[in-house]
DNA sequence: GTGGTCTAGACCACA
DNA sequence: GTGGTCTAGACCACA
């Protein structure tokens, strides 16, 4: 089941998009398992139908899933789309924090311990 | 100078407000020196003034810089509020990352040797 | 025996007809000879008769197979229609990649020399 | 100016969508160039703003155009995402026939002449 | 029952 | 004025 935030900036379709990805990417969806129909997600989630379809019709864009007519929607059987997305995905969001450490200023050393005590940090907290 | 894009996705007035940061981070503006005023800046980048308000505005607020009626604007004497505000975004940025990495399924060994590659990718291209 | 697949997006009644069609087109199935029934053929590959039928149907009215009331179905005597269809069918997937190539401003040589490279290549990974 | 069909089966975001990459292609939009806003499109073409909007969304993702709240939408000053859709595109349209003309028994050198007849048909037409 | 398209209309952020 | 999100509801194809 997927969790909804309401009340986050990051708009309800991409929310839906990013935990079916990560679902897939962390094995809790497998290739060709099911997924709930647009209906269905849409209505346990509480939210409308078009909604889910836009998240489901983007993913199936770029090949993580495969959606068809009258018999629903399943992760596709090929996972490389998903990798792709994501290295692409973190390293994109890498490059953009290195730049702004650069315009901070900031040397490769204080950047690079900076990163390392983040990742500390959140890898103990969980 | 201000260079300002319009070709970029970021709204104008985050270009200009980081831009004013890095200036001042990187020590080219320095405490106590004066901003253009808000009509001259707006004049000199061909934009329009409600923008450059509020980017000024905003700085203001965060303690970066110090409006005075009927004067004009200086950057604070301060500097301690510019240092936490890219640490604090640098981190949130990270800790993104991160989180998205973490959500991916990725290992911390696998984050961290990706965060090298993409940050020696970056410095050598500069 | 068809092989149907359920992960593919290409609806399943389609999927009948053109391996009956490929059948038929590379003599495996040769003039008069009798197909399944639409309930043996469904049992068989577990798909709704529904389905089948349709697919029969569409068979029929381009004059693939023949369909008997209370006799059954078979490959029509007259192997010149399937030809036809064939021969339609790629013109216009051909017309149609061709045009789309035009509208992306490619010459004659450049559609051309990426006709021949696919076909080379799917010729050898065969 | 767009012209849309609306008796086609192709749904009318794609066709907007193709004909956008079309006239980027074709050189007749150049990058930076500005693009109709999504209410003015709408109007122009009778449709509906949401469908414009979803056809300038795609658009964006795939790095053909850029869109900026408040200012507006236009080409995308780097064309290599167009280039790269183009050959995908078309690459995956000619594997699609070339395996089609495989299962109806064709040899290579008649679905290579069947290719040279209808590209010349296509070529003197226009 | 599935997925998918489209319209109509409200509402928000940015300039 | 821009772009962008979301809901509500009609309608279609496929199984």
């Amino acid at each position: 089941m997927l969790h909804i935030d309401y009340t986050a900036s990051q708009p309800l379709h991409q929310q839906i998009e990013e935990q079916i990805c990560s679902l897939i990417a962390t094995g809790m969806l497998r290739p060709n398992d099911w997924l709930p129909s647009v209906r269905q997600l849409a209505t346990d989630i509480s939210i409308n139908p078009n909604t889910v379809q836009r998240a489901y019709s983007s993913l199936e864009e770029k090949g993580v899933i495969v959606s068809v007519k009258g018999r629903g929607s399943f992760v596709s059987p090929d996972l490389s789309a998903i990798d792709r997305i994501y290295t692409k995905n973190i390293d994109s969001m890498l490059r953009e924090v290195i730049t702004k450490a650069a315009l901070a200023g900031w040397s490769k050393d204080r950047i690079y311990s900076e990163f390392s005590k983040v990742l500390e940090e959140e890898a103990t907290q969980k």
